[in-house]
DNA sequence: AAATTAAATTAGAGTTATCTAAAAAATAAA
DNA sequence: TTTATTTTTTAGATAACTCTAATTTAATTT
């Protein structure tokens, strides 16, 4: 099975979008998240079905097929090993390296990701913390909760990030929340939500609700 | 300017069978060495001469401009410098970086090509011995001679091969044929124009002229 | 110089992916 | 439960690249 580089872009988004297979897509969400229109989302839904990656009636809905699951974690896994390969080795920051990796991941060649993988060390976790899926597309996923959901006192790791756009990043680097920083939750204002939170032992930090539920925390 | 990959590609193809805009180029070589038909190279030439990369009048044949030239150097920096990246980093076989690096090139990010020059310690010769352009297009280039073409005891080593064929490649291999060899010729068969060659002072290699055609030499 | 052959180009059509505008179906509201 | 609204799909165009078949231009041969 042979997908053509926008047939891989709508399966990822598709498979971002329904949470693994788990929730139902919309072709508008479909759209907004590829940045194209309704009626091209609708055409190529309809190829996705001939192509068996997905199971579309239309007005009704979608599903993923085993088959587009695998295809789809076949890129994400590309995706994130590119990401790894351009902050470990190329000095990029966490917040250059998504256009590049959205690039990278449509370079079909089995031996190359292969290679990459070992040459990496067989990384678990992209520079955002999300999980690189095996070469069989299993994933070792860690069970978190957004930093907005902790109670008072808890305590956890930051393990990675839902929102990846260069301005959320930068905002990160900027207040020193990385990936792997132990914090603990000092104080939440009830009346929106925001949230004060102490980052290894040493430093306070103050943010609002939008940004808290950015942040994906591993507890103890 | 932006070109597509379609258009870089026959941009490369005319950069290479002009011998970097010397010779001149026919419709019909274009399209065996990209391998479509000639009336799709009409139509693309036609596309390169509108965006001026080439200077084209139909029937009578085209030349490479500047802006051209500096483009098509530009791909090929970014070919070869992946091609140093899979074999030096990645353990691939100097027959197997071909078909992966005409993908890589395509991607564009200037930033990504700087830094990936620097990982790899600004090379200046790629697996098969061709010079790697510099980040505004200069080229290193040695003056070579086919080994065909020399006499016999005169001496030199080995920096280049023509064909990059897997096929080529993997018979060096076999018979120790490797760049940066040290040769020297004992014979030439004036009948078929085949020849004898002492590799590394210690290894009697036999070539047809079809072989010896293709392996490039410093003289010394 | 006319006729033949070879090379290059145009015409017309197909594929992939996109769009706008219009129509159809499903959902929500009155 | 009819009406209104939103969502989704179809119809018809466009752009990039390719092809085959037909035509035009250039080069060769007689």
């Amino acid at each position: 099975m042979e997908l053509t580089t926008a047939e891989e872009n709508y399966l990822k988004a598709i498979y971002h979008l329904s949470d693994g297979g788990k929730k139902s897509v919309s072709t508008n969400d479909i759209a907004a998240e590829i940045r194209t229109k309704p009626a091209s989302v609708s055409d190529m839904l309809r190829k996705l079905g001939e192509k068996e990656v997905i199971q579309y009636r239309k007005y009704y809905g979608l599903q993923i097929t085993p088959l587009g699951m695998r295809l789809a974690l076949q890129t994400i896994r590309k995706h994130r090993l590119w990401e790894v390969f351009l902050v470990d080795k190329l000095q990029f920051a966490w917040d250059e390296v998504h256009e590049v990796a959205e690039q990278l991941e449509h370079i079909q060649s089995p031996l190359l990701i292969e290679r990459l993988d070992a040459y990496l060390n067989y990384p678990k976790f992209d520079p955002h913390g999300d999980p690189i899926p095996d070469a069989f597309g299993d994933v070792r996923s860690r069970p978190r909760i957004a930093l907005n959901e902790m109670g008072i006192d808890q305590s956890g790791q930051i393990v990675a990030v839902k929102d990846s756009s260069p301005e959320f990043l930068r905002y990160l680097d900027k207040v020193g929340a990385y990936i792997g920083a132990r914090i603990k939750v000092l104080d939440k204002v009830e009346f929106d939500g925001s949230i004060e939170i102490l980052v290894d032992q040493k430093k306070n930090l103050f943010m609002s609700k939008e940004v808290a539920k950015n942040i994906l925390i591993l507890t103890l």
